[in-house]
DNA sequence: ATCATTCATGAAAACCTTTACATCATCACA
DNA sequence: TGTGATGATGTAAAGGTTTTCATGAATGAT
């Protein structure tokens, strides 16, 4: 239960801080050390900056920021005293005032309606793997669809401390573009949820192709009856998994009964009352083909309730290949999501955009692949 | 498949741009125009400044910059000519050459080894909740346990980019304080895996308490043959786990087991190979303590696929409550991290840090709480 | 009426870079 | 020798804030 140390105490006897070299600068120009001098306003401890390195090496500022940013712009001996000067005094460049001056700050700000969320959270690691990769960092914003915070992260980008953005809301943040002509759109890119009515580039996977593989797999296991779970008038994400599974039926000659087609928001608990109104209603597939893997799982746990025997009696199919997918019983078949492909894919367009390039596509659409595991067995 | 809109051309006809303003001033001064004034340079769009405002109000940019950050320095009248001026012009403050001036950044920086792992995310909007409550920004960087990204990340912290640091890590950045007494601390809290040999503020759930609660549950529930799944000696929360497995048993007069005891390193796969390993060895508890809940679910699948009943014929307890626990069969008796709070109070005691604040705590453990779900049977 | 205070504001410095432009030396070529 | 070109370096101007100090007006006390 000892103390907290407090870390930010002033830190004395820096050898080369900026006062004591400015100072010495001066009296060497023989004027009158200035009364900034013998301040002992030393907080925080001052970094060297590129006055000290300068100093040290005995060359200009315009040079030392030349050796490090276009070092073959400066001679071979010169640029070993500026190395050394810098290894000599710590020197960093301040991120901040080169910010300043050249407009750009290096970040990406990336806002997703929740953090939390696995299938989020995965894409994070490769947009931030990329985005690292090539010197940039990435501040996140947990929207909670909340239009207000929404509003309120727009501050990074209209204060310079974000270059472009990254989007996971399926819409550009509330009090943007939308209301009027004005608001100039900052460089974005959208990622799993395309934003309607907005030029925005898009990278996702290409969800009407998976559904209709996931949907064709059933039917090359012999399934007819096959339900989808999971139908939403307003999730586009939802609608293109809907409409491949309709097209994969279509192109097995089979007509779609529309009480096959039950509605579910994507959450577990949609997806255990979706097979709940089934039985109810008692109009039973011999497959469901949910929207995703946490429908699935519900509906996994509706039947195992009722004590059937998966995937003897019925069979399952998600969509996503969440981690838990490969643990429930019966494991998950289901389409796999290039979700650090998906964010290194994302970041690079984004990166492309930035540095004023014209990228060839207005979307990218990655594959999703059929990860076969038990819940699926042949019928008939 | 149109084109990709690049959105950073530059707009023209802004009414009240910087160039503009400062040409007026120069010439009401009677001096004359600078060369600068008939650039065609307005990249970018520019930005209204804190000048641009200041003119259109008649103030000083000292004024506008007093209305902003000091409301009651200025006068009521001068207040509402500067609040309008900023809402004609859109005027946001430059966050760079606010932090450049003021010496920090309002950002946070969190490193962690896996920004995918579902334990972490779930803190992270704790964190982030927290900090954009008290207008800081978020920065995470992705470690994944190599040192030179360590390292890398560091210059976050030295290029002023980032006030402070939030660590998973369980270790300083590689680089850092440990290699010498140079380099200075900056203010930062370690969460979920304290930093041995360092004096780093400390937030996390107690383990040991936590798993103290879990193996006496079990004990109440008749078990007095209970194994630990996971002992480690590398990682610190599995051994203050493995304490409170330990003080439980000896509470209730029960003598430990070493058979008992199985290694594990906390992975899925590690629970199901501790479970094949006691039916080989066939010394069999009645119930599995295990670690966290990703091994319990190791063994479960273990378990499952020999068929066994249960909870009825082995119990397992798991320590995390991680989002799947309620989803296996049977669902996870186990130990809830308050992982929202975690976070919270993290970034609250990093902030009071960084306000210079003495906090009185230089560990915060949160309780964890016990939920009862299905996997916990009573027996004898 | 005079003086001391308080209050509102402005001028200018400081924060630390990058970079356009100027300078100067060197070298090649006519 | 003169002329250009080339290459290395320095000077100084942004970049947009915050904040110290100075100024001047208004207020209150004597």
């Amino acid at each position: 239960m000892n103390d907290v140390k407090v870390y930010t105490e002033a830190k004395e006897g820096k050898p080369l801080g900026r006062v004591w070299r400015s100072a010495l600068h001066l009296l060497e120009a023989g004027k009158r050390a200035p009364v900034v001098c013998g301040a002992l306003r030393v907080q925080h401890q001052k970094l060297a900056t590129i006055e000290d390195v300068a100093a040290l090496a005995g060359v200009s500022i315009a040079t030392v920021s030349r050796a490090l940013n276009e070092p073959t712009k400066v001679a071979d001996e010169t640029r070993r005293k500026v190395t050394e000067a810098i290894a000599r005094t710590g020197y960093t460049t301040n991120a901040m005032a080169r910010s300043l001056r050249m407009r750009r700050s290096n970040m990406i700000l990336i806002l997703a309606p929740d953090v939390g969320d696995p299938n989020f959270s995965n894409i994070l690691v490769g947009l931030e793997t990329e985005a690292s990769k090539r010197g940039y960092g990435v501040l996140i914003g947990n929207t909670q669809n909340d239009a207000s915070r929404e509003t309120d992260y727009l501050r990074f980008i209209s204060s310079n401390q974000a270059d472009g953005l990254i989007l996971f809301t399926g819409h550009l943040p509330y009090g943007f573009g939308q209301d009027g002509t004005e608001g100039r759109l900052p460089p974005m890119v959208a990622v799993n949820e395309p934003v309607p009515n907005a030029d925005v580039p898009f990278v996702g996977v290409d969800n009407f192709e998976g559904a209709r593989i996931a949907t064709e797999h059933l039917i090359s296991q012999g399934h007819k009856r096959i339900a989808f779970v999971g139908r939403s008038g307003s999730r586009e994400v939802n609608r293109l998994r809907e409409e491949g599974y309709r097209k994969a039926l279509a192109g097995a000659g089979i007509a779609v009964d529309p009480r096959m087609i039950i509605d579910g928001d994507g959450t577990t608990e949609s997806g255990r009352a979706a097979a709940e109104l089934m039985f109810v209603r008692d109009v039973l597939p011999t497959a469901f083909f949910c929207v995703n893997d946490a429908t699935a799982l519900g509906v996994i746990i509706s039947l195992n309730a009722r004590h059937y025997d998966l995937p003897r009696q019925f069979s399952i199919m998600g969509f996503d290949d969440i981690s838990f997918s490969s643990f429930v019983t019966p494991s998950l078949t289901t389409m796999k999501q290039p979700r650090h492909r998906i964010g290194e894919a994302a970041m690079e367009l984004l990166l492309q955009l930035l540095a004023g390039e014209k990228p060839h596509e207005q979307q990218v659409l990655l594959r999703a692949e059929l990860i076969v595991r038990n819940s699926v067995a042949r019928v008939g």
